[in-house]
RNA sequence: GAGGGCGUAGCUCAAUCGGUAGAGCAGCGGACUUUUAAUCCGGAGGUUCAGGGUUCGAGUCCCUGCGCCCUCACCA
């Protein structure tokens, strides 16, 4: 292996090579440039909440009197003033640098705080530190430890005493001001894009906090949260092309799951009666701002529930969640603190009051104007609208798909997208491996949360019944193409299961990263993704 | 998968009808002990995504490829 740094010959950009240089620099200081543990450390936030208004203003008198003493009577010395401004040890990553000979001022940022002000003079500053100080460039890591103090501007400011080299940041940093703004820099390179533009680092603390929060409703609530095989042999649960792999020691193909939902009912089998999987899925599908190859669903059932029962508890999970992100986001401009109501965008969201409820046939009638039960119409203002009656061979499509298609087009988008909103009670025929209404066995029971236009999660009556299951098995299986009957397959052990006998429950899927981009006011599920997925770059290649 | 847009200095962005590729920031040399995107002086920085073509002349027009973004399609 060949140390570049030694190698600096081997195409090193001008650019880093003076940060190169000014490593070295600090190296010929007797310094380790990549630092060492330090104790004591205290994030800045924490620091700043430290600092001491009347320790400072004490400290600032005694200097002052102790300069006109000295003044007064010249040749006698002063002892020093008495000084009890607290002392803090900090580290962070240098986002401002402004040398004014003597005296240095720096800003330091870290996952707390975006902008921390350190002074660093020649006089007060142990020798070494401020040589460190001299030779820093922005974006490198130093750890700083001094009294706190303030400025005449009023600005609370650690004045160093030691500037010690944490690590050496050889890259060329953003722009100081506008930050990393190329968005497909910022999603190859996040490690930059987060501490460059703070508010990258703030949307995923928020994210793995509204989590936690939602993780902690589900536990008072009973639900234990469990994890099932991400890796099946048969990807079942959902409708959805799978990714496939393959293990070599039992030389079979795998399918990364699409859905947990067939192992979590399995557990409600073994006696488990509240459960829930908040993990990743894997569909082989498009991506757009709505949709990533791999994203982040919870998955929950309830016994002896059904689709109100769930209902009623992600509205409450949902609102909590909303409650801890207003909390989370407090003082931003239109975030009620106590969270009935978030900005999205140009939209007010409201998730304190009751959700909208609407039925999948009132929401038709509304849009379309007629009832989707009137087949001759259905098929007739489909053709009017211009969508396909007919399918490649000239057959006629099952009115069904039709009525869904004019749903989506026409009748979703009549939703106000300010208000979150169930949708209820779909065509069975839409929903094959749903349970039917027992009153009305034309619907299934099953209901969708849609907010700002985006679908957030369904929530069903579960099936227990396993001879109504296999049936519907096989109903979906015998419609396949030959491309979708390669990876959809029968479960046998799924049924077996539920033959043990599983009690009636209700079911939920939430979309969290759907969620999140809510929450946190952002507009493509790749913000609040810290890695989403990229095509590879292919540098160097030439056609 | 289809259509549209974009790709210029390390970063953020300009460049009129096809006529010598520019600025700010960063970086470099110098000055400066209360600055706030510090300021002042001086100098430096380019395979205009890649490859080909048209032209006296291409960042700009044409073709191909790569990547990103947007819209649509696919997609519980």
């Amino acid at each position: 292996m060949t140390d570049p740094s030694t190698h600096p010959e081997t195409s090193v950009h001008t650019l880093e090579a003076q940060r190169r240089a000014n490593r070295q620099a600090v190296a010929d200081l007797g310094l380790d440039p990549y630092g060492s543990r330090l104790d004591g450390m205290m994030d800045l936030a924490s620091a700043r909440a430290l600092f001491d208004e009347q320790a400072h203003l004490d400290f600032q008198q005694a200097e002052a009197d102790r300069k006109a003493l000295e003044k007064a009577s010249p040749g006698v010395t002063v002892p020093a003033s008495p000084d009890r401004r607290p002392r803090v040890r900090v580290a962070g990553r240098v986002m401002l640098h402004r040398d004014n000979g003597k005296l240095v001022w720096m800003n330091l940022r870290d996952h707390t705080d975006a902008s921390f002000q350190v002074a660093v003079s020649k006089r007060e500053c142990s020798e070494s530190g401020f040589a460190v100080a001299k030779s820093t460039d922005l974006g490198d890591l130093i750890a700083v430890s001094g009294p706190l103090m303030k400025t005449k501007a009023g600005e609370v400011t650690l004045w160093a005493e030691t500037v010690q080299p944490c690590a050496k940041c050889l890259a060329p940093p953003p722009e100081k001001h506008a930050g990393l703004q190329d968005i497909e820099l910022r999603y190859r390179q996040r490690y930059v894009d987060m501490w460059s533009n703070y508010e990258t680092t703030r949307v995923f603390q928020w994210r793995s906090q509204i989590v936690a929060a939602m993780r902690r409703r589900l536990s008072e609530q009973g639900f234990l949260e469990v994890e099932t095989p991400m890796l099946q042999t048969q990807a079942g649960g959902a409708a959805a092309r799978p990714f496939i792999t393959h293990m070599n020691a039992l030389d079979i193909d795998l399918y990364m799951r699409i859905a947990p939902e067939l192992y979590l009912k399995r557990l409600l089998v073994g006696g488990l009666p509240r459960v829930f999987e908040i993990n990743r899925n894997f569909r082989n599908e498009g991506l757009d701002k709505h949709h990533n190859p791999e994203f982040t669903m919870l998955e929950l059932y309830q016994a002896y529930g059904n689709y109100h029962s769930v209902m009623e508890l992600t509205e409450d999970l949902v609102r909590h969640a909303a409650r801890a992100a207003a909390e989370l986001r407090r003082g931003e401009e239109r975030v009620e603190p106590d969270g009935p109501s978030l900005p999205f965008g140009a939209l007010q969201i409201d998730y304190g009051r009751a959700f909208d409820r609407v039925t999948y046939r009132e929401l038709f009638i509304r849009g379309l104007g007629f009832d989707p039960g009137d087949t001759a119409r259905v098929v007739s203002e489909a053709e009017r609208r211009g969508i396909r009656t007919r399918n490649d061979r000239g057959d006629s499509i099952d009115a069904v798909f039709i009525v869904n298609k004019l749903f989506e087009d026409y009748a979703e988008r009549t939703l106000d997208p300010a208000r979150p909103t169930w949708i209820m009670d779909y065509p069975a025929s839409l929903s094959p491996l749903t349970r039917p209404s027992r009153s009305n066995p034309a619907v299934a029971e099953r209901a969708d949360l849609f907010i700002a236009h985006m679908e957030i999660g369904p929530h069903y009556t579960e099936l227990n019944n396993p001879d109504v299951q296999a049936a519907k098995f096989r109903e979906q299986l015998s419609g396949l193409d030959d491309e979708e009957s390669t990876f959809r397959t029968f479960d046998e052990d799924f049924i077996q299961a539920l033959k043990v006998g599983m009690p009636p429950a209700g079911g939920m899927g939430l979309g969290i990263d759907r969620l999140m981009m809510l929450l946190t006011n952002q507009p493509t599920i790749r913000d609040v993704i810290l890695f989403p997925l990229m095509r590879p770059q292919r540098d160097g290649e030439t056609a």
